[in-house]
DNA sequence: ATGTCTGCAAATCCTTTGCATTTTA
DNA sequence: TAAAATGCAAAGGATTTGCAGACAT
């Protein structure tokens, strides 16, 4: 995948991790400072992840594992705790997919979606236009993209403070 | 909601369909021309969704309609024909929930989702820092984007050539 | 040792499908 | 009236839950 090809800039440059303690002690390390436990299913689900560095459905990431790793149920059970200590992130796609990819330092970036096969890649970029002129130059065809904002409207802000003033932190 | 609020620029004018023929008309127009029939639950289900003008979900889309006016089955089959069609476009937001909107000219635009309460608004506006900033003067907390672009990547623009010249259309 | 995690099985939820009946053109 | 669309019921697939046993601390 490009996100991993050495030094291809805009496109990610696939070292992401090479600071000081390895990704895998990083997203352990989160794990015991959030009194959780360092269990086999656990470590070898985050190494897939980290291995990937891109987004994978549960499927995907239950098929990287050893073949008896651990029961797919249990790859949800982690990636739902993951995502709550904000070890993963879950971005969901024009065709519905819900997929989950390593988070260790929130750095902000795009993704590209390919139409025909749904593989997706990291991209670390400016925005849209000269981006998809970059695309289409690397041999993407029909290139689109999609924006989307979020954030808590004002009635809930005001609902919010008439209640619990510490009540809209990570909602649905 | 804010987008049908007149004349409150750069948020959507609520005025989109104020051109020659009425909305359900057009609607009713595709329909016919593609050799669709234009049957009671199909007219309520289109008017429902003019009627919002916003992203919307189809459980929210049959509470919409007359308690009997038509099965929630009829209105998933109704939706995948309108947006075979092209005249509902599916919405994914970060929630993973799919939802449908209206789409009788191809307007681009974007939305802003309220990350408590999960309301759905159309924005009309340039792109991500000035739109962040005037949510943020709108009242809106915690702004933040989401950018995905798509396209067909090259494996598979070789593929689709190698193949059958005219495979990649609008794939998953 | 003990409270947390996991595996397995079964429940649940959302969406799709099959087929007889109704509706549109 | 003939083809297309709908309603109902039931199937299907993905995700969640309950609980006994296994495992980290």
């Amino acid at each position: 995948m490009i996100a991993s090809t050495p030094s291809s800039h805009p496109l990610g440059s696939g070292k992401e991790f090479s600071r000081s303690a390895s990704p895998i002690d990083l997203a352990c390390a989160r794990l015991k400072s959030a009194g959780l436990r360092i269990t086999q299913p656990r470590v070898a689900i985050l190494e897939a992840l980290i291995r990937r560095n891109a987004p994978a459905s549960i499927e995907q990431l239950h098929r990287d594992l050893a073949s008896d790793a651990c029961d797919l149920v249990t790859v949800y059970r982690c990636l739902a705790v993951f995502e709550e200590l904000g070890l993963v992130r879950r971005c969901f796609f024009h065709n519905g997919a819900g997929l989950y990819e390593i988070n260790l330092d929130d750095s902000h970036h795009y993704h590209i979606v390919c139409k025909s096969c749904g593989k997706v890649e990291r991209i670390d970029a400016a925005l849209t236009d000269p981006t998809e002129r970059m695309l289409r130059e690397r041999g993407y065809d029909q290139v689109t993209h999609l924006v989307e904002f979020f954030g808590v409207c004002p009635d809930c802000r005001k609902k919010a403070t008439e209640s619990s003033p510490a009540a809209v932190i990570s909602a649905p």
